[in-house]
DNA sequence: TGGATGACAGATATCAATATTTGTCAGTCG
DNA sequence: CGACTGACAAATATTGATATCTGTCATCCA
């Protein structure tokens, strides 16, 4: 029925695409399975349970936003605050898109990233430590006041909140979004800065 | 059956205490018209609808919310910055204390300030208006750079989303809240002092 | 021999029949 | 008279019988 032997990735495919078309409740292993044309317990030969099966599946997603995000971010600015700015705007611009341009998809992303929140974790490590980097580069620049950059990091992180965190999505089309963004990413430039 | 007459004020504290005792979910008009000991046509005559009452449940807590919280904000410090730091731990403990007392019934008022969103933003512009006022005065005082208090407040107010909205409450009673709090504080701080 | 299958038990979801609730209003009673 | 009642229709929720799904495993077959 296939050519192809079956292997992990094409079963987190296989579910992405099942997701995409049913969201979260109804997607099934049968379903999966069915669209792979094999039975569901060929599944369970690559994933212990279907919660494995999800958590790959975010895991994945998660790792392609990363890597985008960092293709992205790569140009952002000359100075230290510069590049902060760059940063932080083209985090919200990046998700925002995402979530305008299919907002059940994002949901649906949403829901398995708060049901494996260990991968989710990490992903937020890693977006703490871009900002880290930064914090750190400035503090050695002089452009920051001196200070511990992994607290600094965080509490940059917090402060955004409102416009990354996937659980303020609905707000995120506001037409006052885009507004509150600058207010709070100019006053914590400012909150950072040498003085 | 009761001695008193019914009014508007009784079946709000009566549907309070339904909701307490049942959550959201399950408080029906004939619930309240029950623990009154009258017919739920008589709730009608008071409230247009269910949705009207449950309105008037969550304008009632929120005004008592503003009062607990205005009186225990009286006494910060002298300087508008002691004060702003003052206010906002204030704001982010009284939230706090309640959502650790009473998960259940924190959740129920969350439910029901989601349904009413006007009721909740005139909560939201009454917590701007103070921060508001702390951040005038500070300017004018000349402890706060110059700017729009208006759009400054807003930024505060942004900034600390994570710790005073709702939405957030499940992570209020992680360790590490207090001090992630207390590192967006004195980043908004900083940011907004006089150079 | 090792990946794939499908029957199976227990857990979970679906669905239609039934019961409850919302909101109205003509009528009761003090 | 005017606050209160309770019968009612339409909307919504509950229930329990039925179907589907998850995860296991003895068996198949390439």
């Amino acid at each position: 029925m296939r050519g192809e032997p079956l292997d992990a990735e094409m079963i987190v495919s296989a579910t992405e695409e099942v997701l995409r078309r049913h969201g979260p409740e109804k997607t099934t292993v049968l379903d999966v399975a069915r669209l792979l044309g094999v039975s569901h317990g060929s599944v369970y030969r690559h994933f212990p349970s279907k919660a494995a099966l999800r958590e790959a599946v975010i895991r994945r997603w998660l790792d392609r936003v990363r890597d985008d995000f960092a293709a992205a971010v790569q140009d952002s600015g000359p100075t230290p605050p510069d590049r902060l700015r760059g940063l932080l705007t083209t985090m919200f611009a990046a998700k925002w898109a995402k979530a305008k341009e299919d907002p059940e998809l994002f949901a649906t992303f949403r829901v398995l990233a708060a049901e494996h929140s260990s991968v989710s974790s990490a992903h937020v490590a890693f977006l703490l430590a871009q900002i880290r980097a930064i914090v750190a580069d400035g503090m050695a620049s002089g452009d920051f006041a001196r200070g511990e950059p992994e607290v600094i990091a965080r509490a940059v992180f917090d402060a955004t909140s409102r416009f990354h965190d996937p659980m303020h999505a609905a707000e995120w089309s506001s037409p006052e979004a885009q507004a509150k963004a600058e207010g709070v990413i100019s006053l914590i430039l400012d909150g950072i800065r040498a003085r």
